[in-house]
DNA sequence: AGATTTTCTGTGAACGTTCCCAGAGTAAGG
DNA sequence: CCTTACTCTGGGAACGTTCACAGAAAATCT
């Protein structure tokens, strides 16, 4: 980073002060809107300022105000997911809806490397933003460790394990995947595989364990395959492989909706019919599960909710509020792909 | 936006100054590790550092730079894009990628409302960053107007009519469109229609202005349908259209790799076979284009090169260097689907 | 040894606001 | 008419840095 321009020097609020014949100190309760400013000079200054082309240097108001009316959102995504999952997009929309009826700035903040991620620690300790949503955070972050030290308000959607005291919104990953996994299990299949992803996260972590659950003794950890990444690749990929474990195969979870479309795939390929042969059930319920033919059986996860809640629990701990974690509900969505 | 909580009073520079029984300066200096400082001097601000817990304040330090280190990305994007546009999130990572090399922030700004769209062109006129690169802007937009007023350096992803005067990088639109509809129609294909969306955008009129062009003759205004959005929805939405209307068609352009995939979806469940009866083709290579069956041909679109490009052009008119537009290639991708 | 350069440190000024307080003028109340 | 309240304005102080400069001490050169 380095700037050889001379910038072009901007009007301060001192220029219009004098452009309107008054002092800082009136200019500054116009541009703010406050009480106690006659008709006369209200009018000079909004004439001065349109005159000299004045704008507000919002780095010196955040200087003195000790606030800087931003928060920042910080998304720790590997990059196929920022593609692929629909998820982040509706977290990002419900928390900006939040903030923005706050009248606050939603920043947001991708971490792609080491760099990134130090840089963005800076930024946040830094005082460019009154608070954080941590998405989709390791346990190994320094962000998270850097909130925690500077006491920056801050929430997680999800809940990484390793990392208390920071309130989250998160959803039951575990119950929920039990229970579309047990309804699976109650169309009558008794060979039911899944495709994990993601189990260096707790949303990884927690399916698998509810999928565990379910199944009960007709669990096969042989039937369970893992993958890094909540794609569709890994689900195309994942189910063949279980096609070639165990060719009778008869049901499926998929650990997230995009993984089942790619699980979908690979079955019509091998011949199969969804649902008669295979039945399959995803996770997310996201524009992926309508758009697959049939159409999927999936849990519906309320994306945007987790970001507004998330947004809220920030706002509040700047409002000196109790901000409690919380869970939220999913619910089964049963269609035609089981 | 409102604070009622008394912040504990941070460590500041002089804390640690006196903590260190030295100066500010000295401080100063060890804090952005310039030269002339002893070692003795270092190791005692080092040792004071951690003991007052000290971090810097960026934006005291951005007010007297004059300089924020950051550089603003807005995305200007219905709803419904923001998951479904694969490209964004290339856009995005490109440029964070050159970004982060040169060792600036990159700060997204969503802009989903009237509401959003004054604050964000507030928040990039308030010397809260140094640049912006502008994604899918709109020509009635005061994003661009704010931008081009007080002369913040600036880059448009795309080319919107009727904002002249500041850089873009962006692809043509038109001649990739020609070309792929060219090559379509080279399959002998002669009742051609076209899925064309978002007319309202340079990337909408362009695509369409192109497949009309390598039409020719053979160009049949009812076999163009028009939708607001690129997206999936449109797409099997304005494929049952255009059989309703034409049911002997034997090949379509559609827009994009989304409406491509909805389009292909509408074709075979009406029972046609893809590429058999019909041929189609897409616009943008996402991952959409190999997630279909068949393959999807399509035009491939450089998008994280359009988002690292962009970033370059800001990063250039803050060193003064010349900053042209820029038009990037395109190629066609032949597959399966045509 | 004296002159010159280099290394190191401290301090005042500046960045552009907001906030608080003092004081002047004006309106209201008895 | 005097008190009290309210309205309006100006200016000092503060926010926490960086930067330029000055001066002292140490190292190097002639």
């Amino acid at each position: 980073m380095e700037s050889t321009r001379t910038r072009i020097r901007r009007a301060t609020i001192n220029d219009v002060a004098s452009a309107a014949g008054l002092s800082r100190g009136t200019v500054s309760r116009v541009v703010n809107g406050e009480r106690y400013v006659s008709d006369d000079a209200k009018l000079a200054v909004e004439e001065a300022i349109l005159r000299v082309g004045y704008v507000r240097n919002s780095v010196a108001r955040n200087l003195v105000r000790q606030q800087s009316g931003a928060i920042g959102l910080i998304i720790h995504e590997p990059h196929s997911l920022l593609f692929e999952d629909p998820n982040i997009g509706s977290i990002l929309l419900g928390a900006n809806a939040v903030l923005s009826a706050a009248d606050y700035q939603l920043v947001s903040l991708i971490i792609d490397s080491e760099r990134d991620s130090r840089r963005v620690a800076d930024y946040l300790q830094g005082g460019l933003v009154d608070g954080a949503v941590i998405v989709s955070a390791r346990a190994s972050d320094p962000i998270a460790l850097a909130v925690k030290n500077l006491g920056v308000p801050a929430a997680f959607v999800g809940h990484p394990p390793g990392i208390p005291d920071i309130p989250y919104v998160a959803i039951d990953n575990a119950a929920a995947a039990e229970a579309i996994t047990a309804r699976l299990l109650g169309t009558g299949r008794t060979r039911v595989g899944m495709i994990a992803c993601a189990l260096d996260r707790d949303s990884g972590q927690d399916r698998l364990a509810g999928f565990k659950a379910a199944m009960g003794d007709l669990f096969d950890p042989g039937l369970v395959v893992e993958y890094p990444l909540y794609t569709y690749g890994f689900g195309l990929e994942g189910m063949q492989e279980l096609l070639r474990r165990r060719p009778d195969l008869d049901g499926v979870f998929a650990a997230s909706d995009a993984v089942a479309a790619g699980a979908m795939t690979a079955l019509q390929e091998s011949g199969r019919q969804v649902p008669e042969d295979v039945g399959i059930v995803g996770f997310d319920d996201s524009s992926w599960a309508l758009r697959c033919r049939p159409q999927l059986s999936t849990v519906r996860q309320p994306a945007d909710l987790l970001g507004k809640r998330a947004a809220e629990l920030v706002l509040a701990q700047i409002k000196g509020l109790p901000s409690p974690a919380e869970v939220l509900e999913t619910s089964v969505m049963w269609r035609g792909s089981a």
